[in-house]
RNA sequence: GCCAAAGUGGCGGAAUUGGUAGACGCGCACGACUCAAAAUCGUGUUCCUUCGGGAGUGAGGGUUCGAUUCCCUCCUUUGGUACCA
């Protein structure tokens, strides 16, 4: 009757996709009597192009997990939905004239459909897409908690307002001072820096409005953004590549403009901290703490000595105070607000000029030349507090405005960028490491002993350290400093297809919305190029941005981080119309036990996630604050692509291996019509119109494409769409053989080689159910000890890969097991039930008509995982490899618990032994029981 | 430049509290079935070999009875980052 052939497949994967929809068997309730488990895919963003194979790499790898979760006796969570706004339904609205929410659900629909076929079981009754305004109400609405907060560094976490305002008001802002400018912010911002109570009161609401803005999460403030002339429009860090746009490669530069940022800087060293408690790969917390970048140094006042007396003093932050007194010089960042009072008369020329060519400089300029070296003195000199030598004070672009106090101290014989500064110009270099320094090169050691160095004279480097720091502090002018590369998040996009941020402005200060006026809605348009003059397509909406005398909207919209940085929490309750979830629902699926997703989004997207549920922590609503216990970041699956080369000005396509003789142009062709390197060239002349009259130049009676591995996508032809994998081989062998192909966290090109493999392994375990008439034929008979054996072992491994992501293992395991199983001809009902339950997760389509074939009416979701039995697996003896030096020579069968004495005996009495040892006693016998025995010569 | 990960047959890859390297799959070779081919099934498959054995996990060194696994130096590849003091 029926094989395991390609009609049967189909109709066995349409029949159980249709059963699992009418049951809503993937339907997830809280449930506190069972343990949860919460398993969750990155969500996609729905691109135009559809899913390709390296899509569901990751996503079969989670639903393997929630199924095997689910027969383990877990309530599992395991949602699904769209990060649905984003540029590129934009761009295709500029291009197309398509508004972007019909292109998105358009989109969303094909993934679907897609992801429907290879049968995942999310449960779809909480899909979330973050363009609904039934979600994006919240995302706006947690936006405004931020904005309605500030981080208290004595408690180091975010605390409500209005306490700020009360502490404001009883004691002034002594214990919280302003925290740092944001890096990077150069335009207005508040006059009033220290106050007391009394004057906190007379303030005006305007300049209370302004200070708090000053402590909050979410504030508005001048920032720098990436302005593109050419496209008209603001350009996202990630859309500039090495000072050029990401579209077109025009030019950008930056711009100021008031727009919104997160205080992300302020968590630092707690989303520093908090990645000691959460399982991600090394190399994932490496990525991060380097992009949070902490470094402890000290910061240290030097006196000013210049023509004009208003400035009287600067600081400088170093990571090396103990190198004082090889200070040769100071620079100052150009931007610097001290350079024009400082400057001396007879140096203003120089400095002028030296501003003007900085302020010419593109991005592009200084990212082509890192190692160019500029700079102008000043005319001013700085005095060493430690020993009062007088030190000329310059300014070079090397120093940046942004980071630590803007200037720095340059010790030449130290750090190679003072040095080549200071051969530059030929500053005099004081050597205070001795035989460390070369005077050809810096050296940064850490071991050198000081000397020229007054009181550290004698002290190696890393004891001066504090010494410096604590006669710094008993002097009063310099102490311990922590300093963070990572830099406030820009919050503000001048983008239509985004979340509006949730406030009114009047009188230019932004007021939150209030919540039953949430959520704000992106208004109706059809015109969604930028209004030009650098604010986005909303800033041309008047009647939306005008809503009052004086009032005013925000034209900009939110970054795609912003709904992704919470989706999590709202799979727990996604309905909920009056919170962004419910507290029971939040304290029972709690965090994510496991998150699976690409490493692209290892820094942005990961830390917007991290802090906005530490801020949602702090306030109260949640009762952990990392999101995410568990971390995969699954290889990405590139595409394997092929060219034809074409003779130049000619229809001519010469194949790959004689293609020197000429002179040719590779083109990518459709990997669907090469077979291996081998190019069907009847397809190829129907391919396109083009090639319709195209001739071949063959080696061997053959055309041979050329190959490249890159990455997947359309414009390469070289995309595989998993329909098409379905069509031939089906859903289940397409999800064991993405799983088959390689640890997941590895990138690797498609290729389809091995998938016969797979294939064959189902047609195996399929015919020991089955008799040669195609019937169901299980043996109620009772399984040998060899049956169990190879059972039991299998299932066992299978639960460790599960456990370890180790998914490429499970496969072999299971192919081991069956091939074992049709060697001994086993068709036991005791042995193969488990084993179709313990597959199901990774193949359950097929497992489901086996369940259904052995007898069971319920869907085998609802089995129970089989238990291991170890007294199936233990054993009583082990065939020892027996080595000589090393090498194993012999083997010998003991039972385990032999004493070791009698083993030795045994060992050296043995032929084998007594041939290598030539009678010669050996010196010693190594016995690791369970493992090897060692003679040793 | 700095940080991190990786380097194993013809190919994808297995094996690490140090204990028989090459599991499993692909490919290839041979055999069975067939008039034949495909499909299927079975056997073999790291390399060299005078058939005793020898060499072998990027290269070189070290620790060890024993190293793919630990340590040092170097090479290559991939990812991250970059004038961050």
């Amino acid at each position: 009757m029926a094989d395991y052939s390609k009609e049967e497949i189909k109709r066995i994967e349409e029949k159980w996709q249709q059963r699992w929809r009418e049951q809503q068997v993937y339907k997830t309730k809280t449930d506190p009597s069972k343990p949860k488990y919460y398993v969750l895919d990155m969500f996609p963003y729905p691109s135009g192009a559809g899913l390709h194979v390296g899509h569901p790499l990751g996503y079969i790898s989670t639903d393997i997990v929630a199924r095997f979760k689910r027969i383990k006796g877990f309530n599992v969570l395991h949602p699904m939905g769209y990060d649905a706004f984003g540029l590129p339904a934009e761009q295709y609205a500029i291009e197309h004239g398509v508004h972007p929410a019909i292109s998105t659900a358009n989109n969303i629909e094909v993934f679907r459909n897609q992801l429907d076929r290879i049968g995942f079981c999310y449960d779809w009754s909480r899909e979330v897409r973050t363009c609904d305004p039934k979600y994006y109400k919240w995302t706006q609405w947690i936006f405004l908690q931020l904005f309605d907060s500030w981080f208290d560094r004595s408690k180091q976490k975010a605390e409500r307002i209005k306490d700020l305002i009360s502490i404001f008001e009883k004691e002034g802002n002594i214990n919280h001072r302003l925290p740092n400018p944001p890096t990077g912010r150069t335009g207005p911002k508040s006059k009033i820096q220290n106050f007391g109570p009394s004057e906190w009161k007379k303030l005006s609401e305007r300049e209370k409005e302004e200070i708090l803005m000053e402590y909050r999460l979410a504030y508005l403030a001048y920032t720098d953004v990436n302005w593109c002339e050419a496209l008209g429009t603001v350009l996202a860090n990630d859309e500039v590549i090495n000072g050029l746009s990401y579209r077109g490669g025009h030019p950008v530069v930056k711009k100021q403009m008031r727009q919104w940022s997160l205080r992300i800087t302020e968590y630092a060293e707690r989303l520093l901290k908090g990645l000691n408690e959460v399982d991600f790969s090394e190399s994932m917390k490496d990525i991060q703490r380097n992009w949070i970048g902490r470094s402890e140094g000290a910061k240290i006042d030097f006196k000013i000595k210049s023509e004009k007396s208003t400035v009287s003093s600067m600081t400088v932050f170093t990571t090396r105070p103990d190198t004082i007194f090889g200070v040769d010089f100071m620079v100052v960042a150009p931007e610097h607000e001290m350079v024009k009072e400082i400057t001396a008369a007879g140096h203003q020329k120089e400095v002028g000029e030296y501003l003007r060519y900085v302020e010419s400089r593109s991005e592009v300029d200084r990212m082509a030349e890192v190692k160019k070296i500029t700079g102008a003195f000043t005319g001013a000199y700085a005095v060493n507090p430690f020993n009062n030598r007088e030190v000329p004070i310059w300014i070079s672009e090397y120093v940046l405005a942004g980071y630590g106090t803007g200037a720095i101290m340059g010790v030449p014989c130290g750090d190679d960028r003072d040095h080549r500064f200071a051969k530059h110009f030929s500053i005099p270099i004081t050597n205070i490491i001795g035989e460390h320094y070369n005077g050809e090169e810096a050296n940064p050691t850490y071991d050198a002993t000081l000397s020229n160095s007054d009181f550290l004279d004698g002290i190696k480097m890393k004891d001066a350290m504090q010494v410096v720091i604590e006669k710094l502090v008993a002097l009063g002018i310099g102490e311990k400093q922590v300093n963070y590369k990572m830099r406030d998040a820009g919050w503000s996009r001048q983008r239509y297809w985004g979340e509006p941020f949730p406030v009114v402005f009047k009188d230019d200060m932004p007021y939150a919305m209030e919540e039953k006026e949430l959520p704000l809605e992106l208004p109706d348009t059809n015109e969604f190029k930028s209004s030009g003059s650098g604010e986005g397509p909303l800033a041309n909406l008047k009647e939306w941005i005008n809503i009052g005398p004086n009032e005013k909207r925000d034209s900009n919209t939110m970054p795609t981080h912003a709904g992704a940085a919470w989706y999590f929490l709202r799979y727990m309750d996604p309905h909920n119309e009056k919170e962004f979830a419910s507290r029971e629902a939040l304290d029972y699926w709690n965090q994510v036990d496991v998150y699976v997703g690409g490493s692209e989004h290892a820094v942005a997207h990961l830390l917007y996630a991290r802090l906005w549920i530490k801020v949602l922590h702090d306030l109260g609503y949640l009762n952990f604050d990392e999101p995410f216990k568990k971390l995969i970041n699954q290889g990405k699956i590139t595409g394997d692509s092929r060219f034809v080369y074409r003779i130049r000005g000619t229809h001519k396509f010469v194949s790959h291996g004689i293609k020197d003789q000429y002179e040719t142009d590779a083109l990518h062709v459709d990997v669907n019509i090469v077979d291996g390197f081998e190019l069907d060239t009847e397809e190829f002349k129907k391919w396109k119109p083009d090639f319709e009259n195209a001739e071949f130049i063959l080696e061997d009676g053959k055309y041979i494409c050329g190959s490249a591995i890159e990455k997947m996508s359309k414009s390469y032809f070289n995309v595989i769409n998993p329909d098409k994998i379905i069509e031939s081989y089906g859903a289940d062998t397409l999800r064991m053989y993405e799983m088959f192909l390689g640890p997941i966290e590895q990138s690797k090109p498609w290729n389809t080689s091995g998938i016969d493999g797979v294939y064959k392994f189902f047609r195996k375990l399929w015919n020991l159910m089955h008799d040669a008439s195609g019937e169901i034929n299980i043996s109620d008979e009772a399984p040998s000890k060899d049956e169990l054996k190879v059972l039991h072992k299998t299932i066992k491994k299978v639960e460790q890969d599960i456990n370890n992501f180790s998914f490429n293992t499970s496969v072999s395991e299971f192919m081991i097991c069956v091939n074992e199983l049709s060697s001994l001809k086993c068709n036991k009902r005791q042995i193969l039930e488990p084993l179709v339950i313990a597959l199901s997760p990774f193949a359950p389509h097929i497992t489901e008509e086996l369940w259904e074939k052995l007898g069971h009416k319920e869907s085998i979701l609802n089995a129970m995982y089989p238990m291991v039995e170890e007294k199936y697996l233990v054993e009583s003896s082990y065939e020892y490899p027996i080595s000589i030096n090393g090498k194993v020579r012999a083997k010998m069968n003991f039972a385990l618990d032999m004493p070791k004495e009698d083993m030795q005996k045994l060992v050296l009495a043995s032929d084998t032994v007594q041939k290598w040892t030539e009678g010669k006693d050996p010196k010693k016998v190594i016995i690791v029981p369970g493992k090897i025995v060692n003679v040793v010569l």
